[in-house]
RNA sequence: GGGCUCGUAGCUCAGCUGGAUAGAGCACCUCCCUUCUAAGGAGGCGGUCACAGGUUCGAAUCCUGUCGGGCUCACCA
């Protein structure tokens, strides 16, 4: 039983001792730090059950307490604030049990507990990823890996959005501009190279409307009849009959640009389970739809497109499927979810990991899944996340504004040895392994200054004055990591040793080190529940700022004694231990040294 | 216009289910490298928590309205 349970009990029985009353819960805070005291209990709520001053009624839960729990050393009443102070000895008990835990604060998977999958980065195959990918895959990659460690089974998987009239885009312009040039004797990246081909065909494709015009056509007539637009409608229409030629090129580069995720993605530290593509389930809903239609969840308009009527919810009536018979987005999505369950039957929830310009869009998907009768539909989330923005405004493609994902890796990196170079250290290593460190602590930045904040919320980003090193920042907290390896390093202490309350008294700031420690499982569990990579983040700032603290004010290896020693030396540690596990939620790789 | 969402220090952000005098970092000012990494630490300056009502012993937090920013309301994905 933990500490807080255990005095939940005693409270309660306090009170009914006292005033023969039953308490439903108790509540807690941190103390503040002005106050003496580790644990606050607020005597307000109870005054609902027990009448009387809260003053009075604080000092006599703290008498009761005091005698009755070994734990409890004193307590002061300030207003209706019950602050307690615990003994020394029960955080060394605490911190006994978790010192050699290598996984502290991760609960292993349970049985019982169905298993989620996440979905996450997504992208179309016409384009390279870019910055709003980079929040996106973050998040989607620290979420489950959030998930994992609150106990849960994980499946990482993305749905590729590899079919459909811009592939075809990319495609009819390599075909008339391409000379065969390949991602191997371009020297390019594939989906820079399919990227690339897309622009190709929007110039052209404007080119060609501007003919158009000045022959006499209007604007709107010139944009539909442009003979590469047409050609690229033929093409789809080629492709979804099977024809070899054009089927035998989509795949070929379609390959290309998967080369080239899958090198983005390694850079980034993100990976997958499963992969979904579009062109394999975009026909699976349309069964579905069927069978919704007996069931009358759909119903059939005049002109033969299904609809699902959600006025009675408060939204709209939704398309499912084109009067063509054609599948629409939603019909895609039914089907995939569906899908997955079939696939994975221990799923029991999913989390879309998708920009906030969607949200109508799964708000409906969610609602007519459960129409449909699944019983995991009301397990399902969207992880909404708001556009990282640039001081210009928007990322627009034809402007040229958008961030590269693979640039600003390289550019992190490089920021961060600029920095390193001034401040002149990491002498004696390699250029290799220079290289290496760049790239953890530049992209460490990145990928702490974007989970930091909650998702929701937008992110302004400006590249020119980039992201900061100092403060609360991924390399800040890697510092003080590398740091306690410096230390531990240097010390020579038996780790063995096992510390009890009679040889060691406490130091204010070792004990608020132990406090900051002690609610890490709680932190996870929080933030696994409220999807919050931010929430991790911020906790590990705050572990690190106690850290710093701790380490300015009390000396390590030169403590007074052995045992102390040994004490701080395995508290640094148990420090640093964690700091590592909940940059591993975040995906931040820690460095022994820089 | 309807729906959703955000608005906290000059800037970037915390603030968990309502709790004590609203917290950090950056920037600006003052100190601290003959103890373990100064990418650090100690302190100062800086706030009408957008605004107005309401609920409550108690509101940045909950409710209503107003203002401002964003997103969304396609037989696009």
């Amino acid at each position: 039983m933990n500490l807080q349970d255990t005095l939940t009990t005693h409270v309660k029985q306090a009170i009914k001792s006292i005033y023969s009353a039953e308490l439903e819960s108790v509540e807690f805070q941190a103390t503040r730090k002005e106050f003496a005291g580790d644990i606050t209990v607020v005597v307000f709520p109870m005054l609902r059950v027990v009448k009387g001053n809260p003053v009075q009624i604080g000092e006599q839960i703290g008498h009761y307490l005091v005698e009755h729990v070994s734990e409890v050393k004193a307590f002061n009443v300030v207003k209706g604030f019950l602050n307690i102070e615990i003994n020394d000895s029960y955080y060394l008990h605490f911190f006994n049990a978790i010192k050699d835990q290598q996984d502290f604060g991760f609960v292993a998977p349970k049985a019982s507990e169905k298993a989620v999958m996440v979905e996450y980065s997504s992208p179309n195959t016409n384009k390279p990823l870019h910055l709003g990918h980079i929040r996106n895959n973050l998040l989607g990659y620290s979420v489950a890996e959030i998930l994992k460690a609150s106990g849960r089974k994980v499946y990482k998987t993305q749905i590729i959005n590899d079919r459909g009239i811009h592939i075809c885009k990319s495609m009819l312009a390599w075909k008339r501009f391409g000379n065969e040039e390949t991602p191997k004797s371009s020297g390019l990246k594939g989906d820079k190279l399919v990227g690339n081909y897309y622009v190709k065909f929007d110039q052209e494709y404007k080119k060609e409307i501007q003919q158009l015009v000045s022959n006499g056509q209007t604007e709107e007539d010139a944009k539909k009849s442009a003979p590469i637009l047409l050609e690229a409608q033929q093409m789809l229409l080629n492709w979804e009959a099977g024809d070899d030629e054009v089927v035998s090129l989509w795949k070929e580069m379609n390959s290309w640009v998967y080369e080239g995720f899958d090198e983005t993605y390694k850079n980034l530290g993100v990976d997958f389970d499963k992969l979904y593509y579009e062109s394999e389930t975009y026909l699976l809903g349309k069964e579905f739809v069927t069978e919704g239609l007996k069931t009358g969840v759909f119903f059939k308009k005049d002109d033969g497109s299904v609809w699902c009527d959600l006025t009675e919810d408060g939204l709209d009536e939704k398309i499912v499927l084109r009067s063509d018979g054609t599948a629409v987005y939603m019909t895609q999505d039914i089907g995939t979810a569906i899908q997955r369950v079939k696939d994975f039957p221990d799923v029991g929830g999913m989390v879309y990991t998708v920009g906030n310009e969607q949200e109508y869009h799964f708000q409906v998907l969610f609602l007519i899944i459960k129409k449909l009768g699944f019983d995991w539909a009301k397990n399902l989330f969207h992880l909404s996340y708001g556009m990282v923005d640039l001081p210009s405004g928007k990322m627009k493609s034809r402007e040229g504004t958008v961030v590269d994902a693979d640039d600003l890796i390289v550019e992190m990196a490089q920021t961060a040895e600029e920095i390193s170079e001034d401040l002149g250290k990491l002498d004696g290593y390699s250029d290799a392994e220079k290289k290496e460190l760049y790239k953890t602590i530049g992209l460490g930045a990145l990928k702490y200054y974007i989970l930091k904040v909650d998702p929701k919320k937008r992110i302004l980003f400006d590249p020119k004055d980039s992201i900061d090193f100092q403060g609360n920042t991924g390399p800040f907290i890697q510092y003080t990591y590398a740091r306690i390896q410096s230390i531990l390093r240097k010390a020579n202490v038996n780790s063995n040793v096992t510390l009890s309350a009679d040889e060691v008294s406490l130091h204010p700031k070792e004990k608020e080190l132990l406090k900051q420690l002690e609610i890490f499982p709680e932190v996870i569990q929080n933030a696994a529940e409220h999807h919050s990579p931010a929430l991790i983040a911020n906790y590990t700032y705050d572990l690190v700022k106690e850290f710093n603290s701790f380490y300015q004010n009390v000396s390590i290896l030169g403590a007074d004694n052995d045992t102390e020693k040994a004490f701080r030396v395995q508290l640094s540690q148990t420090v640093s231990n964690v700091i590592k596990n909940a940059f591993g939620l975040l995906g931040v790789d820690v460095p022994e040294r820089m």
